[in-house]
DNA sequence: GCGACAG
DNA sequence: ATCTTGTCGC
């Protein structure tokens, strides 16, 4: 499936110079409702392994969350892990993942943050702007931002500030299990995101969408056969 | 100056 | 993220 870049920039760019990208694209954030409810969601990873990356997206159908389609895309690792910076190291390969789609989903979570982030570009935002779709980042952990801890049944919440401002939510998607961090990454608002994050939520701690991604990532990277 | 720090 | 097996708890 071709895929339309909006405000498509350089990626082998310098710390400073992916900062400046990302504050340029920050402000074409849009937290917004979704067009219409959701029927396919995609959920997009990306695992590393001896300097190659495997980037998997898997599209399921809402609400029964049958897998309909997904694709893995391998290829160089060209840029460090640097907080903050997650998304100039595996957004160019998600989306050559997502090339390979013949579905269209109509909106992706993020196995990361979305406006949750300390320039308000977390991978989901900035993923979601360039594909200018809907998105949504659902992380494992935090990257800024404070709260309280959320209640410990299956649906509950804490809002997460950074300062004054309301980046993300924190979300229990199962009982007595560590949290997930839900921000709006593009294009949805925040209750939306919590919403359809929880509608993604079966049995595990993350969303079926990028729990699949994840399996299939590690998957393509093969067995582990060193050490 | 000292921590913190998505994956 | 990745390195790594079995095990304790809901």
């Amino acid at each position: 499936m071709a895929w339309t870049l909006h405000h498509a920039h350089r990626w082998d760019v310098s710390v400073p110079e992916a900062i400046r990208i990302q504050e340029q694209l920050a402000p074409l954030v849009r937290e917004e409702p979704l067009p219409a409810a959701p029927t396919l969601v995609a959920g997009v990873d990306m695992s590393v392994r001896q300097q190659r990356v495997q980037a998997a997206v898997v599209v399921l159908r809402l609400p029964d969350l049958t897998v309909v389609d997904q694709a893995i895309w391998r290829g160089p690792v060209d840029f460090p892990y640097v907080p903050g910076l997650l998304s100039f190291r595996e957004v160019p390969a998600v989306i050559a993942a997502l090339e390979r789609l013949q579905a269209r989903p109509d909106v992706i979570l993020a196995d990361a943050q979305g406006r949750a982030h300390p320039r308000r570009l977390g991978l989901a935002s900035h993923l979601g702007v360039l594909l200018d779709l809907p998105t949504v980042g659902v992380a494992k952990s935090r990257l800024v931002g404070t709260h309280e801890p959320p209640g410990p049944e299956k649906g509950a919440t804490a809002p997460l500030f950074h300062g004054e401002e309301l980046v993300g939510m924190v979300v229990r998607t199962r009982a007595s299990v560590r949290p997930v961090f839900v921000s709006v990454g593009h294009r949805i608002t925040l209750d939306q995101a919590v919403a359809l994050t929880l509608a993604c939520t079966t049995r595990y701690r993350l969303p079926e969408p990028t729990r699949l991604a994840h399996l299939a990532s590690r998957r393509a990277a093969g067995p582990n056969q060193e050490a």
